[in-house]
DNA sequence: GGCCCTCGGTGACATGGTCACCAAAGCCGG
DNA sequence: CCGGCTTTGGTGACCATGTCACCGAGGGCC
């Protein structure tokens, strides 16, 4: 991947059980990681790299087979698919804590990735090459079962997406990616165009039923950003999913 | 799983040499199980059984921990997800020789599979149980890699299902359906309610559409069953993909 | 100031989804 | 065979969404 690194974290020469305690700490921030048994988490630690790519990397894409896995540390990653028509379909987003796993299909069937993953911010991730990954997935029930829930877990979120595209009205699903996306006071730093391509619709479809839910006095928007102000509104929308 | 019973293939007091050549026959099938080492045939097809399931039976749904990984010997399998809303989606079918991969997940993850298989034909399958799975996933790299493998051409697939629901017009879908379901006297026996279905639309949308396929005499109509005439244009349809 | 690019607004139109309702074709019991 | 029921498909009206063309405002930059 991009921006791969030897770790600044793993300097040689410190005595071994200092190194485990000093890097396996990522460890325990993926909860299907934690149980691991002691030998197995340095293997990993020893076997992987922590990466840090800037905000807007290209992190993965298609027709490049991927070669390692990434577990976020910090930030997030966006992950589209160039459609045949040239136009783009947001899939999901990792967030930290999650890792690329849609990817290891691919790392372990030496297939091309069909989708691509953007840095949405700076982003720290763990990168484990195809070698510990494969080490480790035929070592450990374990290891394979964080893989698999994680799988689980990305492929009924692909389910839910495709029912919300076929099913769902656009203001509801506006309305719940806007609370997504709002920060601590209740904004959003998005531009039409921005959010039209996460719900994989036209720019003017976002605009008119944004200034619907001005009009209603659910939201204030500036160039660039959006307000929301009567949040029990919106929630009230985005959760009356399938009432129509 | 519904119908699992001791398979007939597989009588006891077969000596050994005799039971691997009769019962290891199916894993030639599969292209990426072929190349498996001798003893690692021979614990998969120990560990494993071969089901029969009639048409209209429903193979896994959701709410329930799949337990056993199927590879299709015989017939098709229709994977759709119930919606929120009640409307079912159709998401992709299994063929004979492929697998209804997507369960691994959950079977490794101890997760609640999110869609439901139903036969659509009577089926003849591999039942790989849980612990033959993880066992073999353990041992053999190859093994891991036909997974992966399945996973990968699902979760592409997947992708562009999205990618069509959004972005393609639904006469070029129709049109790639029909000659999708279509026989070999190009027939396809089924109804526009059924077309809709799988197509995620509304039977209405199937009936305008054909309705304007018949007008142009691509098609002729009867109940429950469409009859491609001028399939040279259909095919031109449904390969304008992204032309709009 | 003048240029240019991004962002957003708008009207007209095409496509697709929903609803209500109808008619024809098979099915089945009597 | 009749009559009623169910399934299948047809149709018009209307709404939601996507597309296209075009415009104007804002803001950066020379």
């Amino acid at each position: 991947m991009h921006q791969t690194r030897r770790p600044d974290c793993m300097p040689r020469g410190l005595d071994e059980t200092r190194m485990a305690t000093e890097t396996a700490s990522w460890i325990e921030r993926f909860e299907g990681l934690k149980r691991l048994p002691e030998d197995l988490k340095q293997a990993l630690v020893a076997g992987s790299q922590i990466v840090s790519v800037p905000a807007g990397t290209q992190v993965f894409e298609p027709g490049q087979s991927a070669d390692a896995l990434l577990l976020l540390l910090e930030g997030t990653v966006r992950v589209q698919q160039k459609s045949d028509t040239g136009r783009e379909v947001f899939l999901y987003r990792v967030h930290a804590g999650e890792s690329c796993v849609l990817t290891t299909a691919c790392m372990l069937a030496f297939e091309d990735y069909s989708a691509d993953g953007i840095a949405e911010t700076d982003v720290r991730a763990v990168a484990i090459p195809r070698a510990t990954f494969d080490d480790l997935a035929g070592r450990s029930s374990l290891f394979r079962e964080f893989i698999f829930k994680a799988y689980s877990r990305r492929i009924t979120d692909l389910f839910t997406l495709i029912d919300h595209i076929v099913f769902q009205r656009m203001d509801v699903r506006l309305a719940a990616r806007l609370l997504e996306l709002a920060d601590e006071t209740n904004v959003v730093h998005a531009t039409h165009q921005a959010l039209g391509t996460e719900l994989g619709t036209a720019r003017e479809v976002i605009s008119r039923t944004l200034a619907e839910f001005q009009r209603r006095g659910w939201v204030e928007q500036a160039r660039g950003e959006v307000r929301l102000v009567g949040r029990s509104a919106i929630e009230r929308l985005a959760r009356s999913a399938g009432e129509r």
